[in-house]
DNA sequence: ATAACGCTCAAACACTTGTGCTGTCAAGTA
DNA sequence: TACTTGACAGCACAAGTGTTTGAGCGTTAT
């Protein structure tokens, strides 16, 4: 099996277990921490999965020396976080923008402590920093960075954004549908739920995660 | 020679190294590494102050692992995240909990992502979990976790926790004083400020941060 | 069918690297 | 002087670790 990436199940897991290990010791894992702790039968297997993934641009790593495979994107970076692309701004009346358009690797990288979440949760999740006061209601204020799984449906409850076709404006609500109808709820329970039409709606992420500096 | 720490000149070397070797390769230096790039004369010597070192706290090792060496997060310089203590639970009408009353070495720790703050700054930084509404006109919800620098006093505009002396309750606001009255603005414009008297507030911390997962 | 390819095994091999002696040497101390 | 202590040398060993080799096996292409 092979995601988006083109890595293989076990090349993901590999990948995830090097980010875990060094996130909790500090120091990267051997060859042989990867093949006991993932139970893989042999140290060849992990080297063979290694020398893909360094292939395709995914680890680095320094020949013969213990310990030497480093993440590219951590270098110089580590202790708990994982970094998300900052894809940009999300303003009332704008639609979010399509990751599919954005250079994902040129982007703006934002730091997610990892106890917000495990770095596998993290796979399809981006950032975006808002602007203005519209996301007010949704305990968001001017300047947070709102972390975006994208999705396209939601369960009842989660925070979604969700664009209003009627109106052309996205908007960040808990979401709720009840035959065809859809409550989106503030999260501040002293503002006004929306009901609109199923039809209406277009989900175009869940929400998260929040971070706001006051600094 | 000893240095204020009570380090030698050759030890304040070998953590220099230390730290360089990391930002530079991104993974950790081997004994012999230090030994050669030091010019050294052998392994033992750097053993030797590796384990004066960690006697004096300035660096964690992992016995038996290559390149085990590690900086606490304190000596870190480039860290991705760094870990404040999570010092217990926020609500309304109760005090914060005085950090010098907490074993800091035993709490929780909240990683946080150096990109919401230097590490410099967290320097007198602490968590708490809020539970309950009662933050939620500072746009804080139940279950957030909001950073706290403790300080006794604030500029005007800071969102700092507040006791007030007369409801024995604490609050998180926007301070603002003239004259010796006080005002606290809610951060949600929608909600209404409170007036009081200087000598009614207490200030307990200044808010840094919040962190708030929905996953 | 046959070949080619991606992935996996198992074991052996060789280099890397931490550790454990055994000394040396200078500076203090009684 | 004799005894300690801190710091350094040199060397060898053993454990830690990356690499290589040869083979097995299922899937896909010729």
């Amino acid at each position: 099996m092979r995601s988006a990436d083109g890595l293989s199940t076990r090349q993901e897991k590999i990948l995830n277990y090097i980010q875990e290990f060094f996130a909790k010791h500090g120091y990267w894992p051997a060859i042989r921490d990867i093949q006991t702790d993932l139970k893989i039968s042999s140290t060849s297997v992990v080297a063979y999965n290694l020398k893909a993934l360094q292939d395709k641009g995914k680890i680095n790593r320094q020949g013969k020396v213990s310990r030497g495979i480093t993440l590219p994107n951590t270098l110089g970076v580590h202790n708990g976080a994982h970094q998300v692309p900052l894809l940009g701004t999300i303003t009332a009346g704008q639609p979010l923008p399509d990751p599919e358009e954005v250079d994902i690797e040129a982007a703006e990288k934002v730091d997610v402590p990892l106890d917000l979440a495990s770095a596998d949760k993290l796979k399809d999740v981006y950032a975006l920093r808002v602007r203005g006061l519209s996301m007010i209601d949704a305990l968001i204020d001017d300047g947070d960075i709102v972390l975006l799984r994208r999705q396209d449906s939601a369960n009842n409850g989660d925070m979604v954004a969700a664009l209003l076709l009627d109106e052309n404006s996205v908007t960040l609500k808990k979401f709720y549908q009840d035959n065809g109808r859809v409550r989106l709820q503030p999260a501040n329970s002293t503002m006004q739920p929306i009901f609109t039409a199923a039809e209406n709606v277009r989900i175009q992420g869940r929400v998260v995660g929040v971070l706001r500096s006051l600094f």
